[in-house]
DNA sequence: AATGAAAACGGACCGCGGTCCGTTTCGCCT
DNA sequence: AGGCGAAACGGACCGCGGTCCGTTTTCATT
């Protein structure tokens, strides 16, 4: 007999072998990364690296993309948990106004710092930006709702987070537009949102 | 002698051969996105649509994005010139306010209509997004000093365009939002931003 | 330990975007 | 006209993302 207590769908009884696997990968990705750069990085690297066949990747990964939402997973993992539980202003302590803006600093300046891996893992149905955007807009309406800010809360969220998606950012940036001007553009569209 | 007025630095005295095989691949390339919906658009199938070679596609348009690119230009600078000489509210002869909505709306609708090439055409670095985000901006700009906005207009104007991109639009609608209330959304934030 | 089926593996294979370079065409100038 | 340098052409070629399917590994059961 097997699985006294058949919890729920647990997900994935994933094989030994099968996360081992994972694991390497994920390892071996993240140092080619880190020397070469994001672009150079192909897939048959990091498989040859990783000591697995390329058929693997894909199994696993899905695709270029879904590799590269998975490494940029662990690093936006513990960003998140900064936000949620993290010292103030960022993290839970200080006035929401605040944090509203520390967290919009604080999304903006990664961007731009991992803005490459970020665009490798962005693509046009990646279930990696739903997740992500999805927690962006969570914590900002939020952070709004304390604010008394009224209205559609979520599509006001959306409209603030939409200016510091890198696509934009980097616009900004060709045009010579300086980081701390953005910023500072930014604060001001935020206090005409939230009003007072 | 040449050149009796040798004007500034015209860009590119086009060979004769040249302009007949743009113009080819443009009107091959357009009528194949037309049947077959743009992914499904190769370039090799342009290229001997055209009656041209491989080769020929990428000198003058520089990638498959600069191709597709060149399509939607056409498109696009029709709009522009209803935005720019129109009639109102889109054209000049509303009230600001009403056309800074009516431009919203349509660039809106616009980009789902035809988001998949706007897609395709925009990459990392595209010539394209630059001219075209530029007008919009340029434009919005116009209309939030007529209104007597005051701060950093051309970053309000940023902010405010942002929410219409299409990756912004289609992510809210795989999450069920419809069009109708990413409308209504906008003209919120519009409002907010201006004030009053 | 033996066994068998489900799951994972891996590398040959494909299509497409993009490059390269020898060949062809154009159009100016005598 | 016809010759000449520059520009355009075109298709063979390359690298990479992605797929496919025969082979190997794992692990639950006996």
């Amino acid at each position: 007999m097997t699985n006294l207590l058949p919890m729920a769908d647990e997900p994935a009884p994933e094989r030994a072998d099968a996360a081992r696997n994972r694991q390497a990968i994920l390892v071996a990705a993240l140092e080619l990364i880190r020397t070469r750069g994001v672009d150079c990085v192909t897939m048959e690297t990091v498989a040859s690296a990783a000591g697995v066949g390329k058929g693997t990747l894909f199994r696993r990964f899905g695709s270029r993309e879904g590799l590269m939402a998975a490494v940029l997973n662990e690093s936006e993992a513990a960003w998140q948990a900064s936000v949620i539980s993290g010292p103030p202003p960022l993290g839970p302590g200080a006035p929401p106004m605040e944090r509203l803006l520390a967290f919009g600093h604080s999304r903006m300046r990664t961007n731009v710092t991992s803005g490459a891996l970020i665009k490798a893992a962005t693509g046009d149905s990646s279930a990696r930006s739903r997740a992500a955007a999805s927690f962006a807009v969570m914590h900002v309406r939020h952070l709004l709702h304390e604010l008394r800010v009224s209205g559609d809360l979520v599509l006001l969220s959306i409209a603030i987070l939409a200016p510091l998606d890198i696509m934009v950012i980097e616009q900004q940036q060709r045009d010579h537009i300086s980081l701390d001007r953005i910023e500072a553009g930014w604060d001001d569209l935020v206090r005409r949102v939230v009003g007072g």
